[in-house]
DNA sequence: GCAAATTGGTTTCGCCTCGATACTTTATGC
DNA sequence: GCATAAAGTATCGAGGCGAAACCAATTTGC
């Protein structure tokens, strides 16, 4: 019934764990830690008057390109709907941490920038603090994690029927050769829109993102 | 500017990633996952007339020990108030999925103990998918996520100032020889309560869980 | 070209979650 | 015993969020 039967106490930290001391079901343990991480993440979020999806949407304006940092983008996102994406901006457009400004070439679209105020409040994203945490491990396990939770995120959103989300430069087919864009030029432009991605563009997320061509 | 320049595009896959392709930054990216999935995660949860609250509760009611099955527990577990634990409870005890009895031994107290109908439930764990979803990876991948994972929520909660949580078969001081408690003992005894473990009590949470002795 | 349908955003409304506070009952410490 | 603490509950109010109605601009169909 233990799982520490007497004689093989010795070797009880490798499989056995502080937490649970289980028999290693490593996928029961995953889900596990992945839903109470969340719950704490979520937590760590109510700080400098600010919320979680305030913060959430801060962070996405913050990495999204010029085509993405529109409400709609965020709404598409973080999964919510339209019309409480339109509050949740509205509450950092009145903190003053970003900035609507109508679109020239479509009347119907606003674009949302961070205000300097907004940068000075990202710096201090409290989720910056997991960062550093994982700062402090060792490379190796690190990059296994990103690996392993990227799969987990990818399987997870393919499951719910939500939009996946990248950045030009990772297998965007729209930056891909056969969409008419070498990725060795020097100055990439997207398939879709044919446009020239400038300064660091192509490492911004896209709402236009159509994921990788093997998959 | 691109990562993939052209000709080292073979080796794409091993430090690149479909979602953001950033050169590597394994902590940011992480911090990043664990947002999302957390988000996702939550998202996931709303389901067959609960929220995320309360598939959390009965989870840890599901697991925890007879000690820890109380109001004050579950607050304790996830952080938030008795009032507003008090508030889930009585939710999932009007949809019948468990049932509060008084304890005889402190009358302040009371004993939450999961229904039949409760069983039947939780059966149907929406994080179960996340489970399945990794169980579909290589265990090598999955125990390293656990490591990971399990060291990053210690310290997070280290961080917080939230407490610690364990079963009592792990690493409990209390369960420890010094304590008074054998653990090749056939039927182990807390050392807090004096009182035996038995049946799969040692593998349950214990709300009086002290940790391990080296930490 | 012009009406109809579609799309991006906002507003309003109401439900529901959750923390704060006050209160009741039982234990515990001098 | 009386004061204090602790477990749980009830009540109130703030705030998040989805649903639906709505407006304006754009696209589509004929």
């Amino acid at each position: 019934m233990t799982v520490n039967d007497g004689q093989s106490s010795s070797d009880t930290a490798r499989d056995d764990d502080p937490v649970t001391g289980d028999t290693p079901d490593h996928a029961a343990r995953v889900a596990e830690l992945i839903d109470r991480l969340g719950r704490m993440t979520r937590e760590l979020q109510y700080v400098d008057g600010l919320n979680p999806a305030q913060w959430e949407a801060l962070r996405y304006l913050n990495r999204a390109n010029r085509y993405s940092r529109t409400p709609g983008g965020v709404a598409d996102f973080l999964g919510a709907t339209k019309g409480t994406i339109s509050q949740t901006v509205s509450a950092l457009e009145s903190k003053g941490l970003v900035a609507r400004t109508p679109s020239d070439r479509d009347k119907r679209v606003c674009l949302i920038d961070l205000t300097a105020e907004g940068e000075r409040m990202i710096a201090r994203d409290p989720v910056r603090c997991i960062e550093t945490i994982v700062g402090g491990m060792d490379d190796r396990t690190a990059a296994l994690m990103v690996d392993g939770l990227g799969r987990l995120m990818a399987s997870l959103q393919f499951e719910l029927g939500a939009k996946p989300f990248g950045v030009c430069a990772a297998c965007c087919r729209h930056l891909a050769p056969e969409a008419g864009c070498k990725k060795s030029e020097a100055v990439p432009k997207c398939g879709m829109t044919g446009e020239p991605l400038k300064g660091d563009a192509p490492q911004r997320i896209c709402v236009n993102y159509l994921g990788n061509a093997a998959e």
